[in-house]
DNA sequence: CTGAAAGCGCTTACAG
DNA sequence: CTGAAAGCGCTTACAG
């Protein structure tokens, strides 16, 4: 521990500390020549300020702390890698506050780290809350008050408090939305969605990818069918391959009947389709030959996986370039109106939906038909839970 | 900013600012039904106590910094995420410092987080230091001179000072040599390796994966063959689906005669070997059929990809477990040997690999025959760059 | 251009 | 069990 002080800098450089302090911190009214020897002494002992001496004088500092929940996905840690740049840009430092998954309490867990970190802002990324709603609503309250400048980026606020809070996202239900019109412009009828959250609600972005899905289907009147909604089963995890894997074999197991005749799935995001294009490959399914199969966030894994998969393009420029200039116009003028963006993804087109037409859909009929017996031959053990 | 201060919950309270220090904390010493009064108003005001004051006070922090430069791999992340919750059981908070790529001088911006920040420890993970060996070994000798109990997590020091330093990795030598002994095993003899730096010098673990498949080799008596290394093409993301694409189409592109006869690749991790599975698809080569490809890490993508690749898993929760034990023994006495621990990952048989026997030899031949010839269709713009 | 002084919000001996 | 005081390492008016 050979820190060394700015008061033993000043004594080594026969100056005051105030000197010392002005030097370093490039101001202009210091001679040059002792700013020279002052640097140059700091250099050679190695000195530099006591961050936190340093903001605790300040008083305002110029760190933004961006909050993580839970798991660290891949989309998330792209979006927060341009985010510190664009902050930077502006000013501003950026740090990470991962609120981990154990954590009983979330919500006092984030709001003693803003209380007692006194940030310049803060941004909530991915998640916000916990599945107690009340929590999240005491939470909103508790941060409204002490009234930090903060957005969410990437999540909703859905935990029903009047106070309005400044949002960035993809629009998740437009992009939902274009991925299925796609497919249906394709010649798809019998769509499906895979990674419906289990309660349906309004918890998170899926539920505006499901809606966004809904909607699609209802403008071109096809009557939506509950039995084709695919839910999570792995709740803790859902961003992840082995959610979509798990979630659509059970269900394929579970539901033979509906299985057959799906033409397509949307997929709730990128990895939810790899894991589900393997249960449909084990279950006899090729993609895109016996059902084609959309993505959502443009991760790389859906660009080299192959067949390359068809999905919506976060992004990840724009929604971290608005997000930080929304967060540092809260910083400057607190009490602006909020804002909330939705920006649109882009859809690429790749290799996993195929054009659909009446003798395709024969072929088709009978493939999922002899999944259905896979399906059935295991279905001993799920017998009673079955829907249909 | 309503945040509130010691010395307001004191007034409110009628006590002296140092019984609200002492019954926020848990001292033993203040009257149950005081601190009940005083912790029952800090909650009513929302008073935190500023984080800032309170670590200068107290001097010795106990939060780790853990430095990642750079891109945040996957990998990285979940090490991440563990090491976090073992420090935490070990009593210490975890912050990432994000050195980003930009960073022009990432020493000097390493040392004054760690200088500035006085932490209780630093680990180091996935990377340390720059390309510039001066660079870090200049660092090396700094951090060497602050004394900051400091682990290598996933990265080996190669500043080449004299320090030494405890560290904890996968074994990547022995990992590579299992995983090409099992190649061998197989029936395979002309074996690449996919990802190679460019300086092959030993900046990074790949250098030890490539030896260890060496090593392998050696052990088989089959002489080595330097054409039948791929060097990565990107080298700013060396963990990436792109690079392991990139890398491997214009290796193929570039020497289709060192092409012809090579059945199996070890990749330098998964992300490389599934954008190479993609570019030997687009070659008009199969996987397993033609050439087999095996990876390194145990990401999810490797169990969920088609096929699913053999890898080596990175014994993630040893690693945590390990980085964090030997970081709480540094930290509690500084003067201790060093430990440099090497854990073995576990070789998982998927479906990339088959067993090869002469006649199959004669079918793979033809068809990567047939490859060099998409190759040499295309390389007219390269062909002062081809070296066969 | 430089120095002496006050104070940021805490914690921790030291008295009582 | 509680309070008054000193001080952690800085920065910033305020004088000179």
């Amino acid at each position: 521990m050979s820190e060394i002080t700015i008061k033993e800098l000043a004594r080594i450089c026969g100056v005051a500390v105030s000197t010392v302090s002005r030097a370093m911190n490039d101001r202009s009214d210091v001679n040059p020549a002792t700013r020279a020897r002052i640097v140059a002494a700091a250099q050679a002992h190695g000195y530099v300020p006591n961050s936190m001496a340093r903001r605790l004088k300040i008083g305002s500092s110029d760190t933004i702390a961006v909050f993580i929940q839970g798991e660290f996905g891949q989309m998330l840690m792209e979006i927060f890698e341009r985010l510190e740049v664009e902050l930077g840009k502006r000013g501003f430092d950026t740090t990470i506050a991962h609120i981990s998954e154990q954590q009983h309490d979330h919500a006092s867990a984030v709001e003693r780290v803003v209380r007692g970190g006194r940030f310049a802002g803060v941004v909530f990324l991915g998640r916000y809350g916990s599945a107690d709603r009340e929590a999240s609503a005491q939470l909103s309250r508790r941060l409204a008050e002490i009234d930090v400048p903060m957005v969410f980026c990437t999540t909703s606020d859905y935990s029903g408090v009047e106070v309005q809070r400044s949002w960035v996202s993809v629009d998740d239900a437009s992009g939902a939305r274009d991925l299925t019109a796609h497919l249906i412009a394709r010649g798809h009828r019998r769509i499906g969605f895979i990674g419906a959250g289990r309660e349906r609600d309004h918890e998170h972005a899926w539920a505006l990818r499901l809606s966004g899905y809904g909607a699609a289907l209802r403008d071109a009147e096809i009557e939506s069918d509950d039995s084709l909604i695919v839910e999570s089963v792995i709740e803790s995890q859902v961003y992840t391959m082995r959610n979509g894997y798990e979630s659509l074999r059970r269900w394929l197991r579970r539901d033979p009947d509906s299985a057959r005749g799906v033409t397509a799935f949307v997929a709730a995001c990128d990895a939810v389709a790899i894991g589900a294009a393997r249960a449909l490959d084990e279950a006899g399914l090729s993609v895109p030959g016996d059902v084609s199969l959309v993505g959502f966030d443009g991760l790389d894994v859906a660009e080299y996986s192959r067949p390359r998969l068809t999905t919506l393009e976060q992004p990840i420029e724009a929604i971290a370039q608005t997000t930080a200039r929304l967060l540092v116009e809260t910083i400057r003028s607190p009490r602006r109106h909020v804002e909330q963006v939705w920006i649109r993804g882009r859809l690429i087109e790749r290799e996993s939906v195929r054009t659909i037409d009446d003798d395709v859909q024969a072929t088709l009929s009978a493939s999922v038909g002899s999944s259905g017996e896979i399906a059935r031959s295991k279905s001993g053990d799920a017998a009673n839970t079955t829907s249909a």
